[in-house]
Parts: C-alpha cells; structure tokens; sequence
DNA sequence: CTATATCCGACTTCTTCAGTCCGCATTCAG
DNA sequence: CTGAATGCGGACTGAAGAAGTCGGATATAG
C-alpha cells in the first residue's frame, strides 16, 4: 500500500545510471540490469516503456542500446513512474471516470484528492539529474524543512 | 501502486462519519457500513483494528458499538493509515531493517525517502476534523498551494 | 435468556506484481 | 550474405497481497 512498483523503482535505477554514464553512446539492458542486479529480461521491458513514452531513445542492432532522450534535469520522476505503472491515484475510487459507486459521495475524496496533487508534485519536482548527484541541492533541502513546517 | 487500500479508505470514512455523528454515545459497525454501503463484516475488522491502537473506544454488547477515542482534531489520516495498513514505505526497499540487498547501494533510495517523508508529514497535517468539515481550512489551502511553489 | 454487539482467527477468491519464455525485427561486423 | 547482438512485444506462470466471507467466542443491556 502506497508504494512504488519495483519496476518503477527498477526504471529510476536505469536512467539514473545512464545519466550517471554520458559519455557512452548507448548502453544496452543487460548492461543496466548486470550493474543492478536486476532481472535483464525485466529491465528491457521497462525500458521499451521509457522509449515509448519518449524519455528513452533506442538503437537497435550490434552496441545499440539506449540513451536519454533529453537532458537529465528535464526528466522528472514523475514522468517515469507515470510511464511504466500508469496514472497514479491515492484513492482506489479515482474521480476520474465514473467516480465513486459507493455512497451519495464519498467526500473523502476531496481532501485526498489535494494529498494526491501535493505528492505528485513533489515528485514533479524531481529530476533524474538529482537523483544521479549524491549531494542534494541545497534549495531543495531547504523547500524539503520549511514544506514539512508548513504542512504540520 | 501507490494507491491507499479500501481498508485504509474505509477507516477514513467511518471515522469521518463518527466525527460528524458526536451526539450518538456509539455507533455500529453495522450503521456506518450501512451508511456507506461498505461490507459490514470488512468494515468491523477494520474498527476492531482502529480500536486495537487507540484511535476509537469500543463498547459490547446491545446498544453498543464505536467512538472517537480523542477528539477529531487529534487523530490524523496518518494514524489511521498506519493502523491499518502498517508502517508504510514509497521504496520496496525500506531501508529499515536489512536495507537493500540489491547492488552496492542504490543511492536513488535516499531521495525517494525524503519524498517518503514529506508525504508522511503532509497526512500528518490532515485530521478527521479536516475531513468532516466539508470547506477545507483556509490556511491549509494556502499551505498546500505554498508547498507546491516551493517544490515546483 | 436472548438479541445485539464486539472480538478474532481461518479461509476463499480475486487481482496485481514480478518474472520468464519465445518469436520477430533491426542493425552492424566480418 | 550471414550471424551475433540488440530492441520489440505478446503470452504465460507463479507468488504475494488485497478484498471479502465464515464461524465461533465473549460481553452486555433489557
């Protein structure tokens, strides 16, 4: 409950490392997956994902592989999660669709609904570049405290 | 992935639905699940549950059934995710007891535990109270919309 | 005593996640 | 041209967790 996939997890992991690797043209799932540990045939899977929804690019053939599609800070966190599992809502009645069955209105919703938008703007908020730099940013730290000061 | 359970939802719910029912001494599992149309053997579980840490006072036998064991404005969503779902972690990898046994360390888990963190603190902020009331709290709103500009 | 409650463990069912398998398409080296 | 390395993509299996059910024990008001 309220966690991420390990796919996603797996798929943050392989562009963190290609972001980490820039001077190599293109790097192929089984390079990834050997430097993690991680399932190749699994990795590949995610990482067609990542293609398709255009924050990958593939080449195929002898030393294809794959490489970023953009620069390392315009790829959010958000964005690869949202490529591999898809939407993401804290509720399991998404008022997307047809909304809540249960209830006149389940009025829970409206509030969480805001959680929701608050998590996925953090999320938002972070790049693969960030996620590649060991030491955070400083303003981030800072926006980090006074966001948890806020909120309490 | 990263959805809250039914269970957690409908703990939210009755509880809210208790914050707004303070003149009855106690209600039923039974009422709220009615009043909901949630399973009523599910929803009992989940009281039993909520009563087991504190969150609400049960009382057997006739005529008996659930209360707020403090006041709505003390118990927070957080509590009550916590109780029903156990301690909750983004990455499958909680760095809590063993850590991660993949690879030499995934560096990218220090990241997502301080976005861990923030979405803790962010239910911590929310009480029952909160989400009785059907307006939200104006400082709330501009907190949540500060916290998104500082993190954007 | 009885009806209505909470309490609690075991169980089934359903869905989703994690991972595998296999065949096909693409590209490059020789 | 051929073969190896690689990406592409559907189908499948097994395991885990979530959702919900069942049955029985205990407490309590009337």
């Amino acid at each position: 409950m309220l966690k991420l996939t390990k796919k996603a997890d797996y798929g943050l992991m392989a562009l963190k490392y290609l972001a980490e690797h820039p001077e190599n043209p293109a790097l192929s799932a089984k390079d990834v997956a050997d430097a993690y540990g991680i399932p190749a045939q699994l990795l590949a899977k995610i990482l067609q994902l990542l293609t398709k929804n255009g924050l990958l690019k593939s080449h195929a053939g002898m030393n294809g592989g794959y490489a970023l599609a953009r620069d390392a800070r315009e790829i959010s966190a958000y964005e690869v999660i949202h490529a591999i599992d898809g939407p993401f809502f804290i509720t399991s009645c998404t008022k997307g669709a047809k909304s809540c069955e249960l209830t006149p209105s389940c009025t829970i919703k409206e509030p969480l609904a805001r959680v929701n938008d608050t998590i996925a703007g953090v999320l938002k908020s972070i790049s693969i570049q960030d996620l590649a730099e060991h030491e955070q940013p400083a303003h981030r730290q800072h926006a980090a405290q006074r966001l948890v000061a806020l909120t309490l």
